[in-house]
DNA sequence: GTCGCAAACTTGAATGATTCATATTTAGGT
DNA sequence: ACCTAAATATGAATCATTCAAGTTTGCGAC
């Protein structure tokens, strides 16, 4: 179990819950806390939603996940933390998927003036409609030009 | 006024607490919606946080404002929206930043690989930490090592 | 100018995500 | 096996935001 190492690694207890945890994120894509509760309970058996938050906090404040917060949808987890790859959003259906960063490490992108601060991340997310939604959107576009 | 002839080619009806929303925000540094309402009473007296909601909505809908979300924050709005710049964000005091844009125009970025996304807008923010924050921490660390 | 109606506002309640508090359980070192 | 701090369960609270229903008001039509 490589979770296992990296709890340890990390200073925390090793759980049942939190490798569920790690596993439900890991097999998942971008997942938020209630579709990983939904995710652990299936592995495990009951375990509380409170149990998720403060594990996912406890792992996501270790390095072990990264957190996404794109705008109106609640967090999102992931364990690719290791690059500093970015994300694109869907504005319709919400799908969030990632996207490589050219230079890889943090902060890839340097601000043009950093106004005296000391930048250590660029948080980029590209906003637009993903495939998915995009062939709904001409199924219902194109037909109404129908022949006269 | 200005404001006035927006609210209208936006479609809007104009009322004075939108008027007093838009001023509030254009003299404001990225208020949150309680600053704006604060800001509103100032000006107006007696307007319900709900219409603060409702107006900032509006015209954030009509691109009259441009609203950003930093995670863990509420959502911040401005008035600058010709433009497509950028964001700092300090994590120890919340404090938002402009930063200018290269390129100027939306998406201002082009994902390596749009994952056959239609991608319209890059949302940046660079985090780290603010000069006054900075600041405080040499006041704290510095010290410590006073003579022995 | 005044009428009418939809848009805007008020008041009050509801929702959703997240955190806080306290008691109980458990991991893991001794 | 034992102890203690860390982790979890349970239940309540908080914060930002939205929803719902009734009242007021901007503004186009007459």
């Amino acid at each position: 179990m490589e979770d296992e190492d990296r709890l340890r690694r990390a200073g925390l207890r090793v759980t049942a819950a939190r490798l569920a945890i790690m596993r439900t994120v890991r097999e998942g894509d971008h997942l938020d806390v209630d579709a990983v509760h939904h995710g652990v309970r299936g592995h495990l058996g009951q375990v509380s939603l409170q149990a998720v938050y403060d594990s996912l906090r406890a792992l996501h404040g270790a390095g072990l996940l990264r957190r996404i917060e794109p705008a109106g949808s609640p967090a999102r987890y992931e364990t690719r933390i290791d690059d500093n790859h970015h994300h694109l959003a869907c504005r319709r259906c919400g799908k969030v998927t990632d996207v490589d960063c050219v230079t890889g490490h943090a902060p890839c992108l340097a601000p043009v003036s950093d106004a005296g601060y000391q930048v250590d991340e660029a948080d980029v997310i590209f906003w637009g409609v993903c495939p998915g939604c995009r062939s709904e959107d001409t199924r219902r576009r194109e037909p109404p030009e129908e022949p006269l």
